[in-house]
DNA sequence: TACAATCCTGACCAACCGGTCAGTTTTTGG
DNA sequence: CCAAAAACTGACCGGTTGGTCAGGATTGTA
């Protein structure tokens, strides 16, 4: 997804189809979750590569065998962490129902929250730092995302099926309001006076996002 | 504002006022600007005491001097960051129009974030990772004054002034959707297409979250 | 002016961390 | 079973960084 984000995987010729790669793919998926947890715990600089291996249960050496550098560990689990965010948006169609639309993407996005917090974490992190690694993603693959699901709101709009409402800004108060259930986790625990969030609290937050977007956008629910 | 951020000052007695305290105010006032640049682009472990220090105008064991580790200096940073964070909330009272109020804050909150868009991020790096510094803050002072306003707002609720909305849920909302202009710039700006943000831009985006908030919870307007 | 408190600084150090490497063990294809 | 490729590892290294320290410079006061 980033542009070098893959090493350059040593294919001898097509003859030798796939040898061990599973111990490699088992290696490399279990560095993968330890790496995002270190890296949404403490930062890019924060996390140790020394950590990330304990955690992973290998050998430092080993960690560097599979991942050269700490920056192409980090890229990597960008990477995974940018597969899951460009997901969700395929109901926001024209002939959708805006209100079923709409509902079901910030079900789908707070639930994506939910379900990797960490993940959450680490994208907000390269964000607020300036997003030196995913800059350019978010210029290209995000924005004609984007570009492409605000004419569909912008043609509810004229249909008169909602409010006049600036689509992307719209995408950014869902965005947000979402993510912070996860990126301010702290914040909101020590807010409702609880140790960690339910499930249930969850979906309460969830409800009460899509009432109040939905009519505060006009659409017939 | 956190426990012990001030360090102790050696005032002898009544009898000698203040000596020369313009020195250590005006050092430690550059001091906390330029740390706070640093802390918000880099985070607590990526900032250098160097870095800080060269921003500062001087010699980095003048700046231990002032403050004796990294940690201190940073603690009150945070300090500075979380007295900005408490106010604006004064408008929000049972005798207010919610109509009012409510815009008032999300105008004010939304001014605040793009008047100091560094310490929003500091503050959301410390949230980040897990709020070691501040999480006895949220608990105590900022959740007795949500505590306070959300009463407000039930009273708004139970006398049918706006819908029946959970309060807390709905100052996550409002925070979030402020702070992203901050903390996640990089990808508004890139979603926008925009190298960076206009004060129309976010005039716009300020008014249509009022207006979005406003109907949303059923206020008259 | 004397002198004490405060301020300032260059030089230094120990700890840590990312990364390397030479060499060993394990796996796999033939 | 045998090479060769891949996986693995302990020991090591150079650079960075937070923090210290001894001593010099400045400032305020009596």
């Amino acid at each position: 997804m980033i542009e070098s984000s893959a090493r350059a995987k040593p294919r001898l010729v097509a003859s030798t189809p796939r040898r061990k790669e599973h111990i490699r793919n088992a290696a490399e998926a279990d560095i993968l979750v330890a790496a995002e947890a270190v890296f949404a715990r403490a930062g890019f600089s924060g996390a140790t590569m020394a950590e990330i291996a304990e955690k992973a249960g290998l050998p430092k050496a080993n960690l560097h065998y599979y991942f050269r550098t700490k920056a192409a560990l980090y890229r990597a689990v960008l990477d995974h962490t940018l597969t899951l965010w460009l997901a969700e948006t395929d109901g926001i169609r024209r002939d959708a129902d805006p209100a079923v639309a709409l509902g079901d993407y910030i079900r789908a996005k707070m639930r994506l929250t939910a379900a990797h917090p960490d993940a959450s974490r680490v994208f907000a992190n390269e964000m607020l730092h300036g997003a030196p690694q995913i800059g350019a993603y978010l210029r290209r693959e995000l924005k004609a995302l984007i570009d492409e699901k605000s004419k569909v709101i912008e043609y509810w709009v004229a249909s008169g099926q909602m409010d006049r409402i600036d689509a992307r800004h719209l995408f950014f108060t869902i965005w947000a309001s979402t993510q912070t259930y996860a990126d301010f986790q702290p914040q909101v625990c020590a807010v409702l006076g609880k140790a960690k969030l339910s499930r249930a609290e969850l979906d309460r937050a969830t409800e009460q996002l899509v009432r109040m977007v939905l009519k505060g956008c006009g659409v017939r629910g």
